[in-house]
DNA sequence: TCGCACATGTAACGTGTTACATGATTCA
DNA sequence: TGAATCATGTAACACGTTACATGTGCGA
């Protein structure tokens, strides 16, 4: 079995949206232009070529619709591989590394999360997040100590040094205040279920 | 005059450490290992490349430094031109788009602060970032009454989405409220000057 | 003398960005 | 009938990623 390459956070976020809904190439950018996932990008340059990437991988299949109109439009839909990589890639495990470099990746993995409509495995996600903004918080806690003790470091650089690092600290420990308050809601969910 | 491209994230952090001290590109490689700029990229295919566009711009001058040992190694410095284009991009106005989609490049100009050394310029730069902040948030929470509002979306996927929005809301916030705790240390320095 | 850290790169590749192209349909 | 929007792209380009290449100096 070839090990293809895994696609990009573009293409995921495509897939996804595929996979919620068939949709057409044009209805897909529009997502992308009016709502919070523009951040992957927009523009036809990146989102075509990336449906049609889709598609030779055989993760989407294209149908044309003549029924609306007589202008046909292209609407793909998941094939049953697409589905399966998809929800592999929901559920796939969290590193503490993803946790720093890939926080926007685990953001549009939990954004998908409906598609499992699974309380259980969306708890788990979030308790791995949360558990991962701890190690990160406290690493950067101890680079705080460290910029602080070093004197090579003129201190006018330190001060500002120190300032970017208290971003990084409140963006995590926003991150993980995020997570636990999620957690809550499915807590709540859990014992009283609909 | 030719309006030249402006350079990229990763060759503002060079040339922004390359102002601080002249440095070797082995010495830069280890700062983006060792440090948080790694998210700036690290990678000898991404660094020494990136150095060499610099230097080909004008910006930096590299001089072979052979007073310490027998192995001779090039040390760059910023050029007059490099000295002024940084500042420059130090100083230039925020946008509320910045704030949304550039909030990394941001935090990389206000970690070299220190450069500038001008609490009154930090100040307003900090002002700037917690009023873009406040923008967006105001956007954030327009788009989240529209999602409970909207009902073609699936209650599920709705609860999803809700959730994922609250995370840009809870980063937001964290960026305005680190804006505003860094203003107050300008405060009290611009009030007791050392 | 073996291996590691120092030091500086290059080549292939994929992907995103910007900008342009094209034609149909709807609405004023 | 002209403009806007629907709908789908392509081409050039720059940049970053991964992986490989090459050689020096130093300590065990």
């Amino acid at each position: 079995m070839i090990q293809e390459k895994t696609p990009t956070n573009l293409e995921f976020a495509l897939l996804g949206l595929i996979h919620q809904a068939p949709q057409s190439g044009y209805d897909l950018r529009k997502i992308f232009e009016e709502t919070a996932l523009g951040s992957y990008s927009s523009s036809p340059g990146a989102i075509y070529p990336a449906i049609k990437r889709l598609e030779t991988k055989g993760l989407i299949e294209g149908e044309i619709d003549s029924t609306k109109s007589l202008r046909p439009k292209k609407v793909y839909a998941p094939t049953e591989a697409g589905r399966k990589l998809f929800r592999k890639w929901l559920v796939q495990e969290i590193t503490v590394d993803d946790v720093k470099r890939r926080q926007d990746e685990l953001l549009l993995r939990f954004a998908f999360y409906s598609i499992l409509d699974d309380p259980h495995t969306s708890l788990s996600f979030l308790k791995s997040l949360s558990e991962g903004a701890d190690a990160n918080l406290k690493d950067l806690l101890e680079q705080r100590t460290i910029f602080a003790k070093n004197n090579e470091i003129p201190h006018v650089a330190a001060f500002y040094g120190r300032m970017s690092l208290d971003f990084g600290i409140e963006q995590t420990r926003a991150l993980r205040r995020w997570a636990r308050k999620s957690m809550k809601k499915f807590d709540d969910q859990i014992e009283a279920p609909s």
